[in-house]
DNA sequence: CACTCGTGGAG
DNA sequence: TCTCCAAGAGT
């Protein structure tokens, strides 16, 4: 494995050249940046991010409304509320150098803190993601679904990984998942483990992993508000907590298995309903948006927006693709 | 353990 | 068009 990610690894902005040791604050943004996120959306939001905070100490003196807009399209919002917190931790307490020590800060969890106490601090940590669930239940062609395997596939990469290069060793396996031993089409013949690999053997490698059925989404519906004046529209801020949570938002109603109407306006006038509405996919429902457009007098609570800047309120993409539907069509 | 928590791209 | 899925964490 070490031998092939020394020929084939991916030339990524967060990685430092072979043999040099990685900025740990690099090492740790790209890490949570990419929980559940592809390295083509991730790629050119860490350049700017570390462009903008270069160092633990510049995102621990950020404002919080700062930080939750830059993360803004992102999803998983409360990985940049944690990130901020943890950046206050570490920049007055040191950058913990063991999975051990990483493991008590928010947003820290068992893969993140192996994966950064093995890239950044040359730990020797069993760092298991996605892609080394893949890799090990298709080396041993696990027959039990996933998330049941999880157990035998963390002590098989327990099995796997050196005492020494770690970190190299977990990249390794992360960049074959992702380029060779990719859920869909495997490409085995470039595959440098095939001769170990009993899901190749079996003549069914895209088989494994074994997944339990997922739970379907229900629909939910919802309103969204549109409350001008003087060239600004009404934003809220949303509770700290539950689904995007802490971000910008234009105001809106309940979200529920039926339509809710004009239910938790911001304001008593008389609404437009607009023809269009948006649909929006969330990781466990689906969401249809109606749009109502009014006028404000100005008082109403909240953020005065200027509608000329609303990129520049960061905020989350359903509520971005409202705005613009709602702009276009008030 | 089961559920919540976003988004964009590949197929 | 629609499902699947991605360097998971928190509760």
């Amino acid at each position: 494995m070490l031998e092939w990610y020394d020929a084939h690894r991916r030339d990524l902005p967060w990685r430092s050249p072979p043999g040099e040791t990685p900025d740990p604050y690099r090492v740790w943004v790209s890490e949570v940046m990419l929980q559940q996120t592809t390295v083509a959306t991730v790629r050119p939001r860490f350049e700017a991010w570390v462009t903008r905070w270069p160092s633990v100490a510049a995102l621990a003196a950020a404002g919080e409304a700062e930080v939750m807009a830059a993360w803004a399209g992102l999803g998983y919002y409360a990985r940049a509320r944690n990130l901020r917190a943890a950046a206050a931790r570490i920049a007055s307490d040191g950058f913990p150098r063991t999975e051990a020590g990483l493991r008590a800060l928010p947003g820290f969890g068992a893969y993140t803190a192996a994966a950064v106490a093995a890239i950044a601090f040359g730990e020797r940590a069993v760092v298991v993601d996605a892609n080394v669930e893949r890799v090990v239940s298709r080396l041993h062609a696990i027959e039990t679904p996933l998330p049941q395997s999880r157990p035998a596939i963390r002590d098989a990469a327990d099995a796997l990984t050196p005492a020494a290069r770690a970190g190299d060793f977990a990249q390794g396996m992360m960049d074959l998942g992702a380029t060779i031993c990719s859920p869909k089409r495997p490409r085995c013949l470039l595959c440098p483990v095939r001769p170990w690999c009993d899901a190749y053997a079996s003549g069914e490698p895209d088989r494994y992993p074994l997944k339990a059925p997922k739970a379907d989404r229900p629909q939910r519906h919802g309103t969204v508000f549109w409350l001008e004046h003087q060239g600004r529209v009404l934003l809220h801020r949303r509770p700290a907590r539950g689904l995007l949570g802490g971000m910008r938002a234009l105001p809106t109603g309940p979200w529920e298995a039926e339509p809710p109407g004009l239910a938790g306006a911001p304001a008593e006038t008389p609404w437009r309903l607009l023809p269009d509405s948006v649909e929006h996919g969330f990781t466990h429902f689906r969401l249809t948006l109606a749009l109502a457009a009014g006028e404000g007098t100005g008082h109403e609570a909240g953020e005065w927006w200027p509608i000329d800047d609303l990129a520049g309120a960061g905020l989350p993409t359903v509520f971005a693709r409202a705005a613009e539907a709602l702009r276009r069509g008030r």
